[in-house]
DNA sequence: CGCATACCATACGCGAAAGTATGGTATCGT
DNA sequence: ACGATACCATACTTTCGCGTATGGTATGCG
């Protein structure tokens, strides 16, 4: 039972290794992500650290394993309880327009798809996202067809302007053009 | 005068050097980019890389400058020698859709976005490329304020189409299904 | 003919980060 | 109270890839 009261003091568990890493992910990338400067940012040697983890992959795995386990869910869940079909799309547009610090790994893992322990991880939410809009769009009224595509133009556009937006800095915009950004995807990508 | 007959044979150029690197690039990204195995891949050795380069994020640099000078021209020329404004945007879909090699290597970047080098080599591109966009669809009758937003919706889903297909294999399509995603990308997003 | 230049091989130095070995301290159960 | 366990520090070894030093060969030029 590893139940022994971890609040007490000092110690670190393996949780806040993992989340220590997503933080360092999110600010400096997953290439940063080195043992000995994790363990100086929580103030520790890489004693400790090899105490929880066998190696450096064994946490990165761990890490993106819990993104991807807690990263999703809410939204997701959020937007599925919205009892009228034709108005999901839009919410979710807008729920997704306001999130930063999701956006802010996944903006890290994007720009890190080199990674060999990346990629599937994001090959399986990008894929369960996209499966998402699809059912979204054809609960809309669009065609098979139809919805299917938009579903992967829609969820391509937003991969996109994360790079554009974060990685980039193209794109560079305040707070009213961003919404005005959001506003005429919308228009576009959502049919009236 | 560097003019010493390189064509005789056996000998590298600078050049060379450059396109191996590109091509290395193209198919294991940028981390893979070593100076030893690429020379491997040439049939020399380190002694005849350090002889061109003084180091390698020489290459790096001058690979990268290499793919900026000669990657967009042909395309954005030929676009703008079109005389029918109304013709451009279908056509420049079109003509990027058949790409391959090019778009191969800008995935490659894109999932090495990380890099400090190949960084500010996409910010220039996207940029162009975004504002190129941008004429292109205010030529197209759209106001400042749609053209804009639209050439940033359009280039993210460029952008974001590419890590979905090539990098992670979502949108494994067959020739027939990509068609019908063109298509699908064109009704929606330029106007009629 | 012979030297200079261009190109390449071989062998080595070196620093950064991963991983190992080992020992120290605090806390908890009994 | 005391031994076991959990957590961490220190010092060390290993690996890998960059860069350097230096010497070898071929080719064009005077």
């Amino acid at each position: 039972m590893k139940q022994h009261h971890k609040l007490a003091r000092g110690h670190l568990s393996t949780e806040d290794w993992e989340e220590a890493a997503l933080e360092l992910i999110a600010n400096q990338g997953v290439g940063a992500l080195a043992v000995e400067a994790l363990a100086r940012q929580l103030g520790v040697t890489k004693g400790s650290f090899y105490w929880h983890f066998s190696t450096r992959q064994a946490l990165l795995q761990a890490a993106l394993e819990r993104w991807e386990r807690y990263g999703e869910r809410e939204i997701l869940e959020q937007i599925e309880a919205i009892p009228c079909p034709q108005q999901r799309l839009p919410e979710l547009f807008h729920r997704v327009a306001q999130e930063l610090r999701t956006h802010q790994v996944y903006a890290a893992l994007l720009k890190a798809l080199d990674h060999p322990q990346v990629m599937p991880v994001m090959a399986r939410v990008s894929q369960r996202r996209t499966d998402f809009l699809n059912k979204a769009y054809r609960e809309a009224g669009l065609s098979a067809a139809e919805a299917i595509n938009r579903a992967r133009l829609t969820y391509a556009a937003y991969v996109g302007f994360l790079q554009l937006h974060f990685t980039l800095g193209i794109a560079h915009l305040n707070q009213k053009e961003f919404d005005a950004y959001v506003e005429h995807t919308m228009v576009t990508l959502i049919p009236s």
